[in-house]
Order: C-alpha cells, then structure tokens, then sequence
DNA sequence: ATTTGCGTTGCATACTTATTCACCATTATT
DNA sequence: AATAATGGTGAATAAGTATGCAACGCAAAT
C-alpha cells in the first residue's frame, strides 16, 4: 500500500506542479489515495523530493537506489522501481514514461528479463517505446509493467 | 545593500548546511547582516534557493546564477519553427523530421504541451517519433503539427 | 519644496510542513 | 500462545515559511 503510494506521488509530482502537501492529498485523493498530511509530510522526505520555486520537485538525476550491494545487474523491477513513473499502451506499443536519464537503464533491464512478447525496445531520455508483436500482447506487457510500478 | 545581503545568503547556503530561515537569520547576523525571517524569506524566494532533506540548496547545484530571470522553456511552435522539416504518419505514429540534433528539443516541447492524444516520444538526432493512441488520433497530431510548420 | 512612484523592510498573521504521541497491525522472539 | 519489537498511520500541535499591510527612504517629476 505504502510503495504504491510512494509511486503515485513521484507520478503526480513529475507530471504536474504540486505547490503544497494539501494539494498532494487532494490530487491523490481523485486516485482514490487516501491519505492525512502528515503521511506525506514523511513520504517526500523518504523519496527526498525538495521544494523549490516551482513547487516539489523529484531529487536531481534521482538516484533512488544507493544500495551498497551490488548483486550483478539490477533487475527490471528495481529499474521501474528507481526511474518508472506510468505506463501507456498504443496499438501493439507500450510506452514507459521514466524520470529523466531512466529510460536507457529502464530498456535495458527489460531487454535482459527477454518477455516473450516483446520484440524490441528503443529508449530515448525519459521514454521507453516497447515494441510488441500485437495489440493483445502489448495489452499483457502493459499490465505487467504497470502492476509492477503499482508495487 | 541587498544585493549585499543576496551574496552572503549564496555564501552561506554554499558553505554550510542550512536548515531553516532561523538559522540562516543567526548565521547572517554574525557577519553583522541583520534582517528578519520575513526578508530572508523573500530572497530565498528571489535567489530560487530550494528546500530538500539536507537544508536550503542552490539552483545550479553550484549557483552563480543568481536572480536572473528565465522566460521560461520555448514553446513547441518555437521549436518547429527553428528545427522542424517535414511530418508524416506512419499508422499510430507520427514521424516528424528536423534538422540535425533539433528532436531532441523539439520531443521535449512536444512532451511539455502535453497533447492528449500523445503517449510518449521518443527522439533520436533529426527524427521525432511520436507514439499516439490510435492511427485517427495520429491523424489529427500530424494535421496540427504540419498546420504548425506551415505557418 | 512637495508630490509621486517604486523598492525594501518589519510586524503580525495566515498558511504550510514536521513531529510527537497514541494506536493498531504485523512480524519476530521466547 | 503470549510478548515484544517494528512499522505505518491519524490527530493534534509545534516549527517553519509566506504574505498583506503599513512605514520608510530615495529619486524623479511637478
């Protein structure tokens, strides 16, 4: 329930200007989230966003993960865990909107998982274009990823 | 004397950990600045200093910009003015040519006009591909991009 | 000299964020 | 099973920040 939020909140903050704690709970509350102040309060010092002119903003280049651990190559749900912020299915595409610089390593860690269904994928800055074989399939990759990001 | 006042505010930000408006006010006030939290809250404000965990931060990470003024990022239609060259449709897909090095620009001002029908972007050097939902909707973006790049 | 306009500031206060405390649920530990 | 430790939460409130307002100083215009 908490990392769901968590992923929510990094959502909401990357894709719209969020001036205060108050307007965070309103705009999670039409997510149906439901939260006090209080618990976003400790939620942006966990995810160490930071208030600026602008409003919150994610931590810069955002590395979210400084485990000391380094066990091989990080695992595509980490991956979506650090950089995803939404998940959108177009035809037999899938697009993965990540925080800015998230979506090589984001490709990349989907590449090595090798889902059947997909055929290929191209990553620019912050998107992940995920090519799959039908709109079916691109349907099955969308859910998957988008439960991930959800966790 | 403001100005003054600015550069020591940078100083100290850039120096030391500050954690609130208070400490900066006691931290002034040793070097013989003497205002009150009211004041520093409006330079903080005009320095674009940002609140994160570790205390107030500077904008640059490093911050000699001081209170210049920023109009702001261009606007998509600036940007296909300046780098766009040709559109086409590829079924759900949108391929819009620019000059060399101008997609990435042009992508991101198409991703902060935040069109509905749009699902993601991905840019290479001279090549946008824009991701829609549908091939109608593609439809209608290439019509509204290449209205654009006419005019 | 007086007026006008603008910029800066402090005070008081409204608004926003962090923290304390109590409570509950879940997960070890004995 | 009972107990303790851990972690998440809301309510209340403390701590911190922004702002309306009035006052002041200065410089240009009258």
């Amino acid at each position: 329930m908490k990392t769901q939020r968590l992923s929510a909140i990094r959502d909401v903050v990357a894709s719209s200007p969020v001036a205060s704690q108050d307007e965070l709970r309103r705009k999670l509350r039409r997510r149906g989230i439901h939260v006090t102040q209080a618990t976003l309060s400790r939620d942006i010092h966990e995810l160490r966003l930071s208030k600026g002119p602008g409003g919150y903003v994610l931590p810069n280049g955002n590395g979210i993960h400084a485990s000391a651990e380094d066990d091989g190559p990080p695992s595509f749900e980490e991956m979506l865990e650090s950089f995803g912020l939404r998940v959108r299915q177009a035809m037999n595409q899938v697009v993965v909107s990540t925080v800015l610089g998230g979506a090589q390593p984001v490709a990349a860690a989907l590449d090595r998982v090798g889902w059947p269904e997909v055929v290929g994928t191209i990553a620019g800055d912050d998107t992940v274009l995920v090519i799959c074989a039908d709109q079916r399939k691109a349907g099955d990759v969308e859910d998957r990823i988008r439960t991930l990001l959800e966790s």
